[in-house]
DNA sequence: TAGATTGTTAATCGATTAACAATC
DNA sequence: TAGATTGTTAATCGATTAACAATC
């Protein structure tokens, strides 16, 4: 769609600008300049025009910005305006957790399915939702339109069952298991390695010098 | 403890050096070069070893790097030689799911506290802890050598209780509420995002141009 | 129109990569 | 010693900040 390419430091940035400017809207601001939002977030003026200006002039000169029309704007470039179906690989703590977190299908990302591979969880009911064995996976995603898979299962499975998804057709993964993912270019993957999170706080403990 | 700033990209970094060489280690791999471990992990040799550098020499010329004294020392660089305390508030899904995450305390991350401000939670015992109200965190950190607190609680909550940890002496906070937190520079921060995570996927997914 | 603030170009800063002398 | 590979300096690349002309 885009045709220049966005460098990974701009899109890092956008979901935290729309986190802004949804509050701003709900609190009833209507405009907002790039320095007032600057100071908001304790980032410069320069670098929020400049991550706009990337998609596009949202703004208007003397003006500023139209906050629900940024947010707006923003949600659709984050493909928000869109509904995703998911489905959750691994219904241990992590897994049960996230199909039970309320905001994600506000924002369009609905949980479809639920697999494990643990007999003794297979049938429980989570979210609606009744937890099926792996081996429906294949089929459960020639029956629906899922986008997306989520990866909550240790890192022993994660490499081989990425695998399987990516030949079943999945379009992107959001990985927690704790290891790099080898799928093909066209594969979007996205991590969250919590323990490496928790390093870095532990580095920074050690280390603050502040 | 260092003296130069090394950079937040670097620091990012290690935690996955430290799984790498972590895994070599496991399978018995005693040494390996800059490029060996440049394929491996899909970075460039170059800034594998810039970004050692930045620590001290713990390589050999003509040899490369002991894997198991590497694996050590940014253990050690990282913190994980020493035992962090925490005490995790908010004990919903979520943060259920962190308590009974196990890899923690294997790498000296203990959990020593639950804390909830629902009364339908509080007496329950999660991993041989019971969760209690919040009005006991501050005499609980007083008789506890807490470093840490992982903030599993909605957006709403979450400053008002940082501000108090703050105050009860808190040196980190990992957290997982959907907002940023306003504390003072000696108070190390990291945040989880997962929302903002999941926008990253699918602003990928939207725009994937491969 | 005058004032404000954007969009955008230019300057700076920092991070990554390349190259190679030092050295095991 | 010769070969391999680091540690480190220099070159390149990209991202951030500053500045200002365009324009609402």
């Amino acid at each position: 769609m885009e045709s220049k390419e966005i460098s990974r430091a701009v899109i890092g940035r956008l979901p935290r600008y729309y986190r802004y400017l949804g509050e701003l809207n709900d609190e009833g601001v209507e405009r907002i300049s790039s320095s007032e939002l600057s100071s908001l977030m304790k980032v410069t003026a320069s670098q929020i025009r400049q991550d706009l200006n990337n998609f596009g002039g949202f703004g208007q000169q003397g003006y500023g910005y139209n906050v629900k029309y940024l947010y707006d704007e923003i949600g659709s470039i984050l493909g928000l305006d869109k509904k995703h179906n998911l489905i959750l690989i691994g219904a241990g703590n992590l897994g049960q957790a996230l199909a039970n977190y309320v905001n994600f299908e506000k924002r369009g990302f609905i949980i479809k399915g639920i697999f494990d591979k643990s007999s003794s969880v297979q049938g429980k009911v989570i979210r609606g939702i009744t937890v099926q064995p792996m081996d429906d996976i294949e089929s459960f995603m020639n029956e629906n339109d899922i986008d997306i898979a989520v990866l909550t299962i240790p890192k022993n499975g994660a490499v081989d069952i990425a695998g399987k998804l990516v030949k079943y057709g999945i379009k992107g993964i959001w990985n927690f298991a704790h290891v790099d993912l080898n799928v093909p270019d066209h594969i979007e993957v996205e991590n969250v390695h919590l323990s490496e999170s928790l390093m870095r706080l532990s580095y920074n403990l050690s280390n603050n010098l502040k």
